[in-house]
DNA sequence: GTACGGTATGCATACGTATGCAAGCGGACG
DNA sequence: CGTCCGCTTGCATACGTATGCATACCGTAC
């Protein structure tokens, strides 16, 4: 008679009979005294409670999802965090989303796959929705409708694609645009230039419309308007460039605060004063921009109300409305000339 | 006759037994045409992708979770993401988990509520390891090691909790401590400060010890060592206040470079020149100290390695080996003074 | 005392997939 | 031609929970 084989202590999964009889109930007892509202008597629910709380039992919730048709899970998917905003966003969506007894399944989209792949990989797992980050998304996949029509709303945040039948939540990126365009101005600014992002976005192209449009109404067109990332390399770069060419703007709009940054590194290199000589407004309000080397001035996305309402949206998901847009706020510092609005 | 409801158009949840009655063969046989290396011909094997196919099927994850007993999906605890290190960390955990067929969950722990809790939480849904971020994790809950024991590795990211026979993976930040004072000493410095992050934390404690350890082999001993929190602000506040007192270190180690970043601007202000008057040298290396603006000199997690090590460690857990250390390295750039060793 | 209504409970089944087992099939070999 | 073996296939069951249904119970009203 042999010794029976090591095998590694793993404590037997706790599953709902074990408590039942620990209890001396039957397993549908268990089930409900873990449900809200169920029919059960104040009394068999403690003792459920007493017998689960003495085993360790914790309810299944992979099988609870299965025959209950409902996962609770919400897919998260983002790219490459190089834009600290997205990763803010992240984590506030994963609290928010804890609040409201659902769970954030984080999925990575890199851009040699499709985002749509990103999704079936997620629609395997019964998700209730999927929230796609923008980060490195080009072009719009014209089956991304697919998850959406199969029973599964998907958001874009912060970002938009017309004709497609998604939902969205944006910041009003083109009357921030504007908004950015009115301060520089009222700020004595008369050659102005736009520091682009990728230029596929629909964030960048906003941004770009209004600023270009309240420009027209001054009777001003920008004097440059490249595009190319929203990188912090891509914003020292432009600026160099562009001075190198001869032009000297007297104020810029980065696309994002991280661009901003950058142009306003490339300025302090150039020797250019900041904002005595040239004005730099950037957008997203992230924590670098509050450094004491930059204080710069920025339009605020407006984050905790934008989730809020993404997630609102998702609970009731109403096609073909466009885009939910939520204002920017200015957040007034040191680097555009003029006084605080 | 009344016409029937008006429903929202849900496609019905498309199962392996439609998918098998498409196909005209047995659900087993969908089954095992997903499952690699089941023994199934080529042949049918083709004609149930095509029928898949056809369809959009998508074989339930949460089913197949339920009977093979493997969710496949690994727990990312995360608290607050000051530290823009972290939603690094985050995001290539969660790709080198899909790399490895997996997924991460992504659970948030605030302050008010034990890490056991989030623990518990997550362990519901079956989960196959835990890996929990620092950020804002004090003492170490007691029970912490339950959840291992109960069958699930639990691995601390960037910190080691002594006694606690959890899995750690962390940078080697004594080494680091010692490492930051060589240079700094190298540089000529004789006044040296530390600029400490949350006390409570092994990763403070050891980046202080090293630190310590190295000054007294030249026969010194820090000026100042105050201890508070990983933050901009502190960093900014804790360089005045010494400035203040009439203390004039002719160097600083910030605990991070969110810190070492505050010091730098503080000593700006303060009109003190870097490098100088005084040298700075920081922790991480986020992108923020590339920043032409700052030029932070700094010591490097190797996050990528440490990644790897950790699942690698999470594939096999051995316990009671202490935290598995790895070196960081110098990242030479122009806040110390001296020539690149 | 009977009828009735409401509440609590257990039984049985379903959710969608994986897999052990037995059976079917075909080919190779003696 | 019979036997055996390997490769495929389908059947049946199990994973852990929620829930419709029937039943048992208790109290109230007539």
């Amino acid at each position: 008679m042999s010794n029976p084989p090591i095998l590694p202590v793993s404590a037997a999964r706790i599953t709902s009979h074990d408590v039942s009889r620990e209890a001396g109930v039957s397993q549908s007892a268990v089930s409900r005294a873990f449900t809200p509202g169920a029919p059960i008597s104040p009394d068999t629910r403690r003792r459920v409670l007493e017998a689960a709380q003495k085993l360790g039992y914790q309810p299944n919730a992979i099988a609870r999802s299965l025959v209950t048709q409902r996962s609770g899970i919400v897919a998260l998917i983002v790219g490459e965090l190089h834009n600290p905003f997205y990763p803010q966003a992240l984590s506030q969506f994963a609290q928010a989303l804890e609040a409201r007894g659902k769970r954030a399944l984080l999925l990575t989209h890199d851009a040699r796959r499709d985002v749509q792949e990103t999704l079936d990989a997620a629609s395997s797992y019964q998700i209730e929705a999927a929230i796609v980050f923008p980060t490195r998304l080009n072009a719009a996949p014209p089956s991304l409708g697919d998850v959406s029509r199969g029973g599964v709303p998907v958001l874009l945040f912060n970002r938009h694609l017309p004709g497609q039948d998604l939902l969205s939540v944006a910041c009003d990126n083109h009357a921030g645009g504007r908004l950015a365009s009115q301060v520089l101005l009222d700020g004595g600014a008369r050659r102005l230039a736009f520091i682009g992002g990728d230029p596929d976005t629909s964030t960048n192209q906003d941004r770009l419309n209004g600023f270009v449009e309240r420009l027209a109404e001054a009777g001003l067109t920008p004097v440059a308007a490249p595009a190319l990332s929203f990188q912090y390399d891509w914003g020292v770069q432009a600026t160099l460039d562009l001075h190198a060419a001869g032009e000297r703007p007297d104020a810029f709009f980065g696309a994002n605060d991280i661009i901003a940054i950058g142009v306003l590194d490339a300025l302090r290199q150039l020797g250019r004063r900041v904002p005595q000589d040239v004005s730099v407004i950037g957008f997203d309000d992230i924590q670098e921009s509050a450094r004491l080397a930059y204080r710069l001035t920025t339009i605020r996305q407006p984050l905790e109300t934008m989730i809020e309402d993404a997630l609102r949206a998702l609970d009731d998901p109403q096609p073909g409305h466009g885009p939910r847009l939520h204002p920017g706020e200015l957040i007034w510092r040191d680097t555009v000339r003029g006084t605080r609005p």
